[in-house]
DNA sequence: AAATATAATTAACACTGTTAATATTCCTAA
DNA sequence: TTAGGAATATTAACAGTGTTAATTATATTT
């Protein structure tokens, strides 16, 4: 049964077509440009063969969505060779607003956009998403192993993580909506100099050290 | 020339009713669905009509963006009769977290979506949308008089200041766009109990403390 | 009352996601 | 080899979206 298998990997093949195509769609203009008709024409295809490989849109975006988290997990893997944690969780919190600035589109998918979380909830109820858990489970593990060397004593692991990705994350999502660059233009007696993502990650890296 | 002003009158009644109507679509059904035809069919016009009071959809969702800082604002004003700084600080973290929380809506277009901030870079060059600078501004002298008593002394005033707007909007954002709740429904072991907003928060205040 | 300015409307354009019905292709069994 | 049936792809259509141009109705001024 050669043929069927063939057939099968044809199949999976042309899935994989549409998603390169989404891709690149995706990344040159964004969420809402990335239009099924667009995505069609790209592959020279019907819009409508799209339904028979996607559910919907959400489901194009939800395998972004997790590409996007894989991408951002293996920037992490990296990390795992710096053995001092707080070096670890300093090389963590660049490494992650590095990916908001070199990855928009992808960050917005993953961290801001309701759709894909919303596709989640809806379809892969149980197992699925391991990968975006991943990356939250890494924060969780090296901020205890900071508390093994001293830092954070104090503090409840999981709001201590929690603090540090919200803060991460706002950082990012103000950088990227514009609302940084807004206050640095309107505000410029208080916002003297540039790179203000750099310095107020430097403040945060500056308070975590004052916590050991 | 009575007729003219109540004819002026007449145009900025219209302005205001079209406002009520999206506001009130805005809020039942959020932004996609408040749409420039259910808006006419609301207030009994054309679709067309609303062109002559407001250049485009942006220009409508911007003018309710401005109502949702004057009600942040408002609910920040009360604050300054908190006269001891730090209290007055972790005050308007709670009024922060509870204005997100109970008008999701607003905290979204306000803080998370691109639409309007893009509108007011394309539209307002200048002196425009002082409501959101001064928030902000509030803030920076929070932090200045907390630092008077003796606060966060090492730090720079702006970063610290956008440290805490970035942990205050990062966990407002995690939350709404369900960030927070899926990690407390897949990492049941580590998110034992629950508010973890409330406990995230109390985390953030104890660090502060520390900061003394 | 006629001319003009203002306000509101209809019709249309160029899109969007998505579904039902139809056509085409391909593999299998007689 | 050919007929049947399943898998695959397409066309047509629905119900929307924001927005603009052309047209009509209303009100004001000359």
């Amino acid at each position: 049964m050669g043929i069927k298998e063939r057939k099968e990997k044809h199949k999976e093949d042309l899935r994989q077509r549409i998603l390169d195509a989404a891709k690149e769609l995706f990344l040159k203009d964004g969420y809402d440009a990335t239009s099924i008709r667009k995505i069609a024409e790209k592959i020279e295809f019907s819009p409508t063969t799209i339904y028979l490989y996607y559910k919907d849109k959400a489901d194009i975006m939800y395998a972004l969505h997790q590409e996007g988290f894989i991408l951002l997990g293996t920037q992490f893997a990296v990390l795992q060779h710096v053995h001092e944690p707080f070096e670890r969780l300093k090389a963590m919190g660049r490494v992650y607003m590095s990916f908001a600035l070199n990855n928009p589109d992808f960050y917005e998918l993953m961290f801001i956009m309701k759709e894909p979380i919303e596709f989640v909830k809806a379809h892969c109820h149980g197992e699925e998403w391991e990968e975006g858990e991943q990356a939250f489970g890494a924060l969780i593990m090296t901020v205890n192993h900071c508390k093994e060397v001293g830092y954070f004593t104090k503090f409840d692991t999981t709001a201590f993580a929690l603090n540090i990705w919200s803060l991460m994350h706002g950082l990012c999502a103000l950088k990227l909506q514009g609302h940084l660059d807004h206050m640095a233009s309107t505000k410029t007696e208080i916002f003297a100099g540039d790179d203000w993502m750099e310095k107020t990650f430097s403040s945060f890296v500056q308070m975590l050290e004052g916590l050991k």
